[in-house]
DNA sequence: CAAAGATACATAAGGAGCTTATGTATGTCA
DNA sequence: TGACATACATAAGCTCCTTATGTATCTTTG
């Protein structure tokens, strides 16, 4: 039986911030878990977003400017929602480009025919 | 004035040694050298493999036994021609598919529209 | 014909971005 | 009450790459 295998790590390298930034041009504001469990969902569990890899990822985030932060206290734990800077804004428009024109770029090559190459 | 710039490095990070198995797919034999002004013509300058990153992986790829070799002389030059072993026949179909099947994941993502997320 | 650049291989130090492990604490369900 | 989910965080270590360096031959051009 074959059940959601994820995608091997080095493949997933690389994009963790750009698919953050996307995700919060959709929506104002999210909480790391929330990403975590939204790209879990979202890709049908291909791409699980470790705590390890995302936090440090959205503390350099929020370090370059790009995201602010909000402190909520839901009970008696605390929830850091993120939202995207104007700055945040331009950049996540840049590495979306960039990143779509990257899959085309891949897609081309893996549809090569040998006639092409 | 806009001019083919590549793509930042972690993008492409964890791609390559699919690439080359992508290519040694319909090239028979290909040597280094060869793999590296392949890639670089048929993506635009995009994508430009560093020598310091290909040769290792060939090499990895050649002790995990998925590639063959077969040196020859060029008058007083040696090339080595790189071609897939019949386990690495395999190997490239199953890593095609797995990033063909990435990148239609993070197309998604990316056309993600605000009713659907 | 000498210098520059292209062809062609190779290795090694160092960095970025992850994984894996660990820690803390609260909420929920059987 | 013990397991699992929620929710944050940090650190050691790994992988894959960049950057730098090395060797050598072939080709082009001033």
């Amino acid at each position: 039986m074959y059940l959601c295998p994820m995608y091997s790590s080095e493949l997933v390298k690389g994009t963790l911030k750009t698919i953050v930034l996307r995700l919060l041009t959709e929506h104002k504001e999210m909480y790391g878990y929330e990403i975590t469990q939204r790209v879990k969902e979202l890709t049908g569990g291909k791409i699980q977003i470790t705590e390890g890899a995302l936090y440090p990822s959205l503390h350099a985030l929020e370090k370059d400017g790009l995201l602010t932060t909000e402190t909520m206290n839901i009970g008696k734990r605390v929830r850091k929602y993120y939202s995207l800077s104007k700055e945040g804004k331009n950049k996540a428009a840049e590495k979306i480009t960039e990143l779509s024109d990257f899959l085309n770029t891949m897609r081309f090559l893996l549809d090569l025919k040998p006639a092409q190459g």
